[in-house]
DNA sequence: AAGAGACTCAACCGCCAGACT
DNA sequence: TAGTCTGGCGGTTGAGTCTCT
């Protein structure tokens, strides 16, 4: 590629790992210079390496920023949460997780996250459960859902045969629907899971429902299958008003269970779905989606994005 | 102990977009 | 407008390490 020119330069460069020689050149040349133009590098702080592979070092190990050791394991919650989102995106993934590399997070989820995932039995292309059993009783294949996420904003799109549909923000007058549900109840064959963001378990739920106590978050590709409920990060909820119609809402065994501790992420329930089984009146349009429980005198609206 | 296979991770490759000429 | 340069990105590679038999 003519565009390589500067990395295949006639005079000869070296390639490959790094010598301590060599980190420390291009250590002392950026401490006092700055980086500045990087082709100007191997020449100016008397590297034999082109400006590409200086960059590349000095991002990915000298940086003094550099969080060193092993993923916690909310970082590693956090990668999957993103990647449901963003996809392979991995500089925007870098862009949430300080002292993180793009190239640290590529690598930790193409030789680890994406087992886990598949151990899990959740496809890490799609997010959705590899199994279709696990999928509710909606018809969620003809689903389509898009969500993108950037600057601590979350933006989507769903639509259901051929609606847009259900994808909110949480107003924060909204109630919290899992906030008094009571597990397990007669299944409904619903799915509770995660929103956006790190995930815990719901201390009530017995572990019948979810043999991990960890739960699994399934993020945008499952919206319309989903419950998800937004928490503070200091792990309170937005609202504890109960609903008392929603303790109704029960899991399968092996379905997901968990709340999101919420990146701006706020409630998301498949309405048509809660509606259908519970035989609930409900109303989407496309600002707003409203669940009524008039013999109860409950009502829920939800704005959407 | 040794060989094979699996895994990890640093580094490279090729492409792209934007800036510059 | 077209060509070139540069930085940035995601995909891929391969050497080194680990684990298993």
């Amino acid at each position: 590629m003519g565009r390589n020119a500067s990395c295949q330069q006639k005079q000869k460069l070296r390639k490959g790992l790094w010598s301590p020689d060599e980190d420390e050149k291009l250590l002392n040349y950026i401490t006092k210079h700055g980086h500045g133009c990087w082709s100007a590098i191997p020449k100016l702080s008397g590297l034999q390496r082109c400006g590409k592979s200086c960059r590349l070092r000095w991002i990915n190990y000298l940086r003094p920023d550099l969080k060193r050791g092993t993923f916690t394991q909310e970082e590693e919650d956090l990668i999957i949460e993103l990647h449901a989102v963003l996809g392979n995106k991995w500089s925007q993934i870098a862009a949430h997780l300080p002292g993180r590399t793009d190239n640290e997070i590529k690598n930790l989820w193409n030789s680890s996250l994406k087992k886990k995932l598949r151990q899990r039995g959740i496809d890490p292309t799609t997010h959705k459960p590899i199994s279709e059993e696990n999928m509710s009783l909606t018809n969620t294949d003809e689903l389509s859902p898009t969500g993108a996420y950037a600057d601590n904003k979350c933006t989507a799109t769903c639509s259901y045969k051929g609606t847009p549909v259900d994808m909110f923000l949480l107003d924060d007058n909204v109630p919290n629907p899992l906030s008094n549900i009571s597990f397990p109840l007669s299944s409904h064959g619903f799915e509770v899971s995660s929103g956006f963001g790190y995930d815990n378990p719901i201390p009530s739920i017995p572990s019948v429902v979810h043999q991990d106590s960890s739960s699994e978050s399934l993020g945008f590709p499952n919206v319309a299958n989903t419950i998800w409920c937004d928490m503070r990060q200091d792990g309170s909820f937005f609202d504890s008003t109960p609903l008392p119609w929603l303790e109704e809402i029960t899991t399968n065994e092996g379905d997901q269970v968990g709340i999101g501790t919420g990146i701006d992420m706020g409630i998301g329930i498949d309405a048509e779905c809660i509606g259908q089984s519970l035989s609930l009146p409900i109303e989407m349009q496309n600002h707003r989606v409203s669940l009524f429980d008039d013999s109860k005198g409950l009502s829920m609206t939800q704005q959407l994005f």
